[in-house]
DNA sequence: GTGGTGACGTATA
DNA sequence: GTATACGCCACCA
C-alpha cells in the first residue's frame, strides 16, 4: 500500500480535531481515547504541536487541555493568538482558560458513536 | 539502534 | 486540597 499517507497515530489526530465543529473545544484526553490509545494523552499534544506542519492545517487552538486551558497557545507564535482564535469562533476564553468549558466541550466519541 | 522529549492524565502521599 | 511522581506512546536527533 502506498505509504504517501501516513496512517500514523498523528493522521489520526489531525482527521479527529478536523472534525471538531466550530465554536466547540476538546481534550488531548479525549482524541486520544476516541482513538482507543487512552493513556497516550502526550503523544496527542505532541501531534498538535506538529499541527502545524500538517495539511491542510489543524484547527489546533480547538484542542485544550482537561481543564480547558491553552496549554498550547505558546505554539501559535503568539500567546494571544489562540484565544483570539477562539473568541471569534464564539468561545469565551479568560486568563488563557476556555469559559464554560464543559458546554463547550465536544466529545470526539459522541460524533463517532452512532 | 538508542535515548530523549513532550500542547497530558491519573494515581498516590 | 495541594504537591509530586509516574506512565503512556510516537516522533526527532
Amino acid at each position: 500500500m502506498a505509504l504517501h499517507q501516513k496512517d500514523s497515530f498523528f493522521e489520526q489526530v489531525y482527521q479527529l480535531v478536523r472534525q471538531i465543529p466550530e465554536g466547540r473545544v476538546t481534550s488531548y484526553g479525549a482524541i486520544a481515547r476516541a482513538l482507543g490509545t487512552a493513556g497516550s494523552s502526550r503523544v496527542v499534544g505532541y501531534a498538535m504541536r506538529a499541527a502545524n506542519r500538517a495539511y491542510p492545517p489543524i484547527p489546533a487552538h480547538r484542542v485544550v487541555n482537561r481543564v480547558g486551558m491553552l496549554s498550547g497557545k505558546r505554539a501559535f507564535g503568539s500567546s494571544t493568538l489562540m484565544q483570539q482564535l477562539l473568541e471569534n469562533e464564539g468561545v469565551a476564553v479568560v486568563d488563557d482558560r476556555v469559559v464554560d468549558f464543559d458546554r463547550v466541550f465536544w466529545d470526539p466519541q459522541r460524533d463517532n458513536v452512532p
